[in-house]
DNA sequence: TTCTCGGTTTGTGTATACATTTAAGGACCA
DNA sequence: TGGTCCTTAAATGTATACACAAACCGAGAA
């Protein structure tokens, strides 16, 4: 693996796990002889980030983890919206119905398991992201995979900030479901709309909470919920 | 100007004009002695080209100019279709009525002033642009206009794969002109919908021409109709 | 006490040298 | 004759040195 692979992937998990906080300076000698690799390889990895909108130039201060803010999280769901609607019209229209008939018989069982223990919860969370990972195959459109991608990356860091609520998680489960049953239906339109609702209680159910969160997390310098089992890096807001 | 800046633009720019053919190889000291910049600055303006879409690696071959097809254009414009209505939407929803208005009567004079010289197009085109522009700015979302910004860098591209019919740039004009009515009327969803309608008479109309273009090209060395006055570098395709 | 000027220091931008990987070509063996 | 392996060369990946710019700090003067 490249050294810049590396580094990129190290200062991502690291910005997007909130270990660097919203504001932090990244300073190139500082952070190359923290990772281990030389300046030219940070370099690419820190324009790499900057590029996902995880890092930007502050004037004078150099390069710097970018804030997160209730508004922005508003604005990013506006986009997140426009993309995923249209992932669920395409792949409503291009789907494979095997493998959504098998998606939707595995979310018919999740709210059986839920309220269980942190384990069940881990496998409805793999379950969602292997939702994603359908639903862009099904797109058949590499932009739009792309440009949702982007979005995602985004995501991760917010993630940290919604609260996993055993009531908003079963409801959660079943807009994915009302999503899921769409797309195997072939209906672009339904499929579209169910999106629309998961992601408007969605963005709601984080709103509610990410006030608090980022006041809590600005008073007691950034004191977040640990990682757990239970929240893998890579998935979806419910 | 830095030097990786120059050498980013300078290569993009050759990209999007179609000097540099797709499937055109980029090897970095090549590339670093043509444009006279050392490999460092020209590896990040590479590696932004990448991340843009316009360059890729290729196994084997390295760095690679990507290529343009009918399938690709039309998987543009699916993102393309779900983040312009999206802008159209909130752009109606919170957009400054007096600039919207100002634009309304300009779109409104361009039907009698499209069908003469070269000159009276390239307003119309610089119209375009400002409506682009005037739709970013209402919208009030970055994370949007940033999506959008990524999208626009293959339409520049693309651009020139399509042909300015006085048909079709008569259409386009009305199709604009009605987007703006709807932006000032206030009307989120009418705005979408007449942003829907635009976009894909573009799609359709650039689908026709860029079929012949294409296999034109391949046959003879990339042979495009050189760049006029009427057609600037950032604009939308009508 | 405050403002300004100059030195110092830190950091980024660029160039270049070195290391490593990979692909192509040829030769040798089966 | 075909395939495989080895050699070699070229290109990319990485490290480091140097140059330049700007921000900070201290001292002196108003």
């Amino acid at each position: 693996m490249r050294a810049s692979d590396r580094a990129y992937v190290a200062l991502r998990d690291e910005i997007v796990t909130w270990q660097l906080a919203p504001g932090t300076v990244l300073a190139e000698v500082e952070q190359s002889t923290r990772l281990g690799v030389s300046r030219t390889p940070l370099r690419e990895a820190l324009s790499r980030l900057v590029a996902d909108g995880l890092v930007a130039t502050q004037a004078g201060r150099g390069l710097v983890v970018t804030e997160v803010s209730v508004d922005g999280i508003t604005e990013l769901f506006e986009v997140r919206q426009a993309l995923e609607q249209q992932a669920a019209r395409l792949a409503a229209a291009r789907r494979d119905p095997q493998i959504f008939a098998a998606l939707r018989d595995e979310f018919a069982r999740v709210p059986e398991l839920l309220p269980a223990d942190d384990a069940a919860r881990h496998d409805y969370f793999d379950l969602v992201r292997r939702l994603d990972e359908a639903t862009d195959e099904a797109t058949q459109s590499p932009y739009l995979v792309q440009a949702i991608s982007n979005v995602r990356t985004h995501l991760v860091r917010i993630r940290r900030l919604a609260t996993d609520k055993p009531q908003r998680l079963l409801a959660a489960a079943r807009e994915h479901a009302a999503i899921v049953d769409a797309v195997l239906a072939g209906d672009p339109e339904l499929a579209a709309s169910a999106t629309h609702l998961h992601l408007h209680n969605s963005l709601a159910s984080v709103r509610a909470n990410a006030q608090r969160a980022l006041a809590q997390a600005g008073e007691s310098g950034m004191v977040l919920p640990p990682v757990t089992r239970s929240i893998p890096v890579l998935v979806g807001i419910p």
